[in-house]
DNA sequence: TTCAATGCAAAAAATTTGCATCCCA
DNA sequence: TGGGATGCAAATTTTTTGCATTGAA
């Protein structure tokens, strides 16, 4: 783990520790994997991904599931609608800046967006969040369709 | 149900036909609790909205969902995820128009957003579609929240 | 009449909860 | 050391599926 996650994790434990809630096993487990994801992770791949390694044992799935309500309610993490029925979850916008996703139709990468389209836009009622998913072709699939539409 | 829901109907009966499905008692059933639903609903929803009164017999949940998932495949219908957990559905764009949703995070009321703030928006890769789901107050809720604040 | 569609029940998947034990502050 | 946190199992909730029966074309 880099400097900054150390730094980051060091944060958000002193936050659980001003609300009151112990640093444990399992909550730092969690936020570690948290912090090292690229793209938000449902509650079963951050349970995969502590499998053994954590101090011997792994961590339990409900664990998982009341680290995330916690962290959630701390607005440490947020949750993650990709369009397909999963609930995946990353760290709040104070810790991963304002961004947005865009998921590859073709090879179901993710990608953040950190252009926000919604910058200075009005809507006519007050707008203190938003989501956006975005759908399409990445950089690495679009030419190769391009080829594809040609060639029929 | 009015004529413009007759019209939408007829048509979506069309698409089932060409697809080869059959026009049923549970198809049509749901179809109708679509047109009407001002809101995207979630599968619970629909169901409760067709106890009874269509037939005499109500639809079963499952009839529900293998509904929901066929008419998704042909894309009369499509997902809504408004951040809850829930997996909600509605119309899809070639029949309600290209919107988003406003939630409002005082009462809970869904608006749609007809004004799309993506218009234009150049995000370096091929947008396909996209989601987008707002978070704020809305007309109603707003004077209150500011008149709250004033007396704080 | 025939094969897809339905209802019902059971299974699977996702998430939450009760409770005895454990361990952080 | 005491009370919150965890693990485990069981309960919920949500969605899917197998199969006998029904019904649309």
């Amino acid at each position: 783990m880099s400097l900054a996650s150390h730094v980051e994790i060091d944060g958000i434990r002193g936050i659980l520790a001003t609300a009151g809630h112990a640093w444990t096993r399992p909550r730092s487990a969690v936020l570690q994997v948290l912090v090292a994801a690229p793209t938000p992770l449902n509650a079963d791949e951050i349970h995969e991904r502590l499998r053994q390694g954590h101090g011997g044992r792994g961590i339990n799935l409900s664990s998982v599931y009341r680290t995330i309500h916690l962290l959630r309610t701390l607005r440490v993490v947020r949750r993650v609608q990709l369009g397909d029925g999963a609930q995946r979850y990353e760290l709040a916008e104070d810790y991963r800046g304002h961004h947005h996703h865009f998921v590859c139709e073709t090879c179901g990468r993710i990608e953040d967006v950190r252009r926000c389209p919604l910058e200075g836009a009005d809507l006519g009622v007050v707008v203190r969040s938003h989501h956006l998913e975005l759908f399409g072709l990445c950089r690495r699939c679009a030419p190769q369709e391009a080829a594809a539409r040609v060639r029929v």
